[in-house]
DNA sequence: AATACGATCAACCGCTCGACA
DNA sequence: ATGTCGAGCGGTTGATCGTAT
């Protein structure tokens, strides 16, 4: 039906929770279609909902892989240690802990862990209220605006990296083969054993990180100081990171999925 | 049993960034 | 150089649930 000028009358759009026939609809186009582009899923899924909330329900919930319950101690470990680093970027810490979501950690992080570290921070809690009443002080004063008190969580969490050791340890090597553009390795799968597991078969054990590239990303970066971080703490599990796992599809259609949620289907097998 | 309160978590919102025309 | 669009990210909201009073 058009409107008098012509237009498509806009379909209002659901917000909410997703109903398990929504999330039915989602999870079989995308398994059968892949999403070229999330704003003209929803509307070849016949779902009334934006491509926005579709990508969300699908990273956060819907793609395979994703662990649900609580999160083990050695997963806490690693927040908090990447926390110190990273600072809120959770999506960056999510790749360090395979099927978690940078949600699901953020969430976490704001009921549970932030409480645990300030309660074993008490040195740093002092000197983060001496900073906020500066701040606050500062905001009044009309010295410095709104946008900038907010960096102080990160101003304390950096405190930390001050510490780190001038050099790097030695990093592994890959080969060639088994690097993609950014330097990341690409473990692959039968779409099939994808399909009907809960639980992908990744060898995570076999993902390592790159080597040193001439012009570094701030992502980059970042990741050597969570690196050097990581093996100060023996965290050398961390460095088991996939950051895209490929999909062989039996019909030798591979489909590309990323950590990030990223889903996609080609007939290019060197598609990196 | 009823209510209040806090914790949790799914989902939304607004912003930034990069690709492309 | 500029504008537009889609994707992604982090902050925030609001519904729901469990527990305390």
């Amino acid at each position: 039906m058009m409107t008098k000028s012509g237009e498509r009358p806009k379909q209002r759009q659901r917000k909410g929770l997703w109903s398990p026939e929504e999330d039915q609809k989602l999870k079989n186009f995308i398994i059968s279609h892949g999403h070229a582009c999330w704003t003209t899923v929803p509307i070849l899924a016949g779902l009334q909902r934006n491509g926005k909330s579709c990508r969300l329900r699908w990273i956060n919930y819907l793609r395979p892989g994703l662990k649900r319950g609580t999160f083990s101690a050695e997963e806490e470990e690693i927040i908090l240690t990447l926390h110190s680093s990273l600072g809120n970027k959770w999506s960056r810490i999510a790749k360090y802990l395979p099927g978690r979501t940078d949600n699901e950690i953020k969430n976490y992080w704001h009921s549970y862990l932030k409480k645990r570290w300030l309660k074993s921070q008490p040195q740093l809690k002092t000197q983060r209220s001496n900073l906020t009443e500066s701040a606050s002080s500062l905001v009044s004063c009309g010295k410095i605006n709104l946008q900038e008190t907010e960096t102080l969580d990160h101003v304390i969490s950096f405190e930390k990296l001050a510490e780190k050791p001038s050099s790097s340890p030695p990093q592994p090597q890959l080969s060639n083969t088994n690097m993609m553009n950014n330097g990341k390795y690409l473990p692959k799968l039968f779409f099939s054993e994808w399909i009907s597991s809960s639980n992908p078969h990744i060898d995570y054990s076999s993902a390592l990180t790159n080597s040193k590239h001439s012009s570094q990303t701030q992502d980059q970066i970042d990741d050597e100081e969570v690196m050097m971080i990581n093996n100060n703490n023996n965290y050398s599990s961390l460095e088991d990171v996939m950051l895209r796992t490929e999909f062989l599809q039996p019909d030798h259609e591979y489909a590309n999925y990323y950590s990030s949620g990223d889903f996609f289907i080609t007939n290019d097998p060197n598609y990196v």
